[in-house]
DNA sequence: CAGCATTATGTTATATTATAACATAACAGA
DNA sequence: TCTGTTATGTTATAATATAACATAATGCTG
């Protein structure tokens, strides 16, 4: 993501179309990697993608029991797949997942969460890692990798709140 | 915090000392503030302590099971209570707790861990917050909390690495 | 000091999140 | 087809955290 602006990812918009190419760029990624993006983890990523908030894994458990016995490994390998390809990330402060956006640059990110609504928006924002790399270096620390997570009220519920 | 310079506490320091002014300066925010510093609390406190090091809730409840019975919700009401009077940290990534350096100042703080030593820092850098600040703003975000966990080298573990 | 409300702790059970270990199945290349 | 590899199924359990209710300690008020 070279944007640095949020988008949150309103209501209103095609989502079976969006679910749809998230799902083809998906497998391209995976067919470039020389990864196979199987049936279980299609479902999985879909099921992450489904509402574009950040989603636990005994959430995704209880949808795949829907369609027949399932048991947490089975969501967890699948979901440390998505990690590993860069197809989805982790919220660690919320124990919760999340669709990537850009998964073809692969980032870290920052999260930005909505407390009223759980909306989310990813970052990767150079203002932001180079505060973080200029602190670090100052002191010598070498950094490997971060967790960014900014909870808050997303643009629609912030104007909610104020006129209320 | 005001300084934006980390500060990883060697091992050479006279810890029992520096272990006890903290405990003193907990019990004197926390008579200004009204709570008690119960016998309970500044024994978890001072696990939490110990180590300068991110310390597990479970790891808290096996010392406390060394002087006798004690469940989890004994380590977790602790945790809580320090968590809330600002005198300890939650490391999200880590399901782990860390005390905090500055407590007289209350604040959310950027946590530095090393991944090899487990040793820590914490800042509270403007330069930091600002630019998490002006990426929502531009975007109409409002931020009411942030979880910031860095991993990597301290100082010690980087030149060590550098060496070998 | 007694009585009472409030706060803190003890205790038991359980919820939530995640992984270990081993069995079976699907797949891909030779 | 054979075979090694990767993926999934299955059962059990680990690790982290909270709910609910009982008891104890504390501090205030009269
Ligand atoms: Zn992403
Ligand atoms: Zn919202
Ligand atoms: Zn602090
Ligand atoms: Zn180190």
């Amino acid at each position: 993501m070279t944007s640095e602006r949020l988008h949150f990812i309103s209501g209103d918009h095609d989502h079976q179309r969006c679910m749809k190419d998230a799902i083809t760029r998906a497998e391209e990624l995976c067919l470039q990697q020389g990864q196979r993006f199987t049936a279980l983890r299609r479902r999985v990523f879909s099921l992450v993608w489904r509402q574009h908030k950040p989603i636990g894994a005994y959430e995704i458990l209880e949808e795949l029991q829907r369609d027949g016995r399932a048991a947490p490994p089975t969501v967890y390998r699948a979901l440390d797949f998505l990690l590993e390809s860069g197809l989805i990330h982790r919220i660690a402060s919320l124990n919760a997942y999340v669709a990537c956006l850009q998964p073809e640059h692969r980032h870290e990110g920052q999260f930005f969460i909505c407390t009223s609504c759980r909306a989310f928006a990813e970052l990767d924002s150079s203002l932001i890692t180079t505060a973080i790399e200029q602190n670090a270096r100052e002191s010598g620390f070498e950094v490997q990798r971060h967790t960014i997570e900014i909870m808050g009220l997303c643009p629609q519920c912030r104007l909610l709140k104020e006129n209320a």
